[in-house]
DNA sequence: ATATTTTTTTAAGCTTACTTAAATTAAAAA
DNA sequence: TTTTTAATTTAAGTAAGCTTAAAAAAATAT
């Protein structure tokens, strides 16, 4: 299908999907002014003009709605930046903090043809470093309804690491010097539910997360 | 040094580098014009824009000229096409004619750190799969003097291919399918000089060329 | 040397992607 | 319900990167 958007509407597009699935957040202007770091004006004004090119439905003072072709171009920059994730990862040796920041970059300049080449010489992967569906070539994307965050987790029970969210040095240097990766199994011993902490055991340690990692490490049960 | 310029001023230094170097052609804004697909008049404009931010040297009805700083600029740019354009080849498999229509896009998007952590990945490589050498991370090139295009050559004597010059599927299918390849071995058998064509002999095989494609195999002498 | 052609430059105008400031509408509080 | 607050929209303006058209300068031909 290839992109024929400039890179601010890209990821304007991008955003819209995210703020769509992602629980809290509206998908008004103001609020992808905020996230994209431009005015709410300048927000109402892209959502006039892709209106207009029918990627997105807009009412005046209405949430911001992906359309069907809205949707197919926001799956293909996501297939893109999450294979450059998981080639960056795998192939160049960067660090999980390192490939958001790159691939946010690649994905706006990469073709189809290259994005097929990349998926081909990975194995067609599933999932990207993050534990992300990787969308497929035809626009369609595997969710994964059985996973949820730590600290919604009921006590001792047996999980494994299904996503780690985010894109920072600390959080990810915390999940690799306590042994949390994508695959790991874990116990939930405690829910600390008034101070928002979390009591864990892997790997033979027993950790205390308080809510600004937990729930970014992502579960399901470990069958 | 990570640049700071659009895709739109890096292509235009871009082009004024290959232009410095490349015999025949001029720097005068028309030329790079021509080069870019624009007007006359959106050159001269550019030019008076990068000149004020010193990257290129420029007085009215005069030929531009990269500064210090555009030619850091610029070779920062080549270098990143070039990674590029050797890790498609080399890692991903792209074909010759393939490399640089991706390269071309990447380049502008790519940053200082991932084109260290490419070159690492190839082990620091000298040239791309065209023979061209690749930039160092300090700005520096080497030249390789002693290459010069086929149809130059003198007769009887044995050479070494240094470089395949261009990007179109033709050239390169005729160079694969006659084992010309960057340091492939050949003889110079006869210059047709008056009909502009060259005789060579490669892995066993006689081949006559007409300029088209002989200004574009560059040899050396075999040692 | 003069006339013609070509190139370069300037000028005015367009689109994209922003900005700030003011006006309008919607949502929340009193 | 009315008032206040917050969000959204409109309006006007800017910079980049183009365009076409006209003017100016340089190069070429006669």
């Amino acid at each position: 299908m290839q992109n024929t958007g400039s890179i601010a509407s890209e990821n304007f597009i991008k955003t819209i999907y995210h703020f769509q699935l992602g629980a809290g957040k509206d998908t008004r202007p103001g609020s992808i002014a905020k996230e994209l770091g431009i005015t709410n004006a300048a927000a109402t004004d892209m959502a006039r003009k892709l209106s207009q090119k029918k990627l997105i439905e807009y009412e005046k003072y209405k949430a911001l709605k992906l359309s069907k072709s809205g949707e197919r171009m926001a799956l293909n920059i996501l297939r893109k930046h999450r294979l450059w994730e998981t080639f960056l990862h795998q192939v160049l040796g960067l660090s999980m903090h390192e490939i958001h920041r790159e691939a946010e970059l690649l994905e706006h300049l990469t073709s189809d043809f290259l994005a097929d080449k990349i998926n081909d010489y990975l194995g067609n992967p599933a999932t990207d470093p993050h534990g992300d569906p990787i969308p497929n070539v035809d626009g369609t994307i595997s969710m994964d309804e059985k996973s949820f965050p730590l600290h919604e987790a009921s006590v001792d029970q047996r999980y494994m690491v299904s996503r780690l969210s985010g894109s920072d040095k600390e959080f990810f240097d915390f999940c690799h010097s306590n042994k949390i990766f994508v695959g790991s199994k874990l116990n939930v011993n405690k829910q600390y539910s008034n101070n928002k902490m979390t009591e864990i055991e892997v790997d033979g340690a027993r950790l205390i997360l308080n809510d600004n990692f937990s729930n970014r490490i992502y579960i399901k049960k470990d069958n």
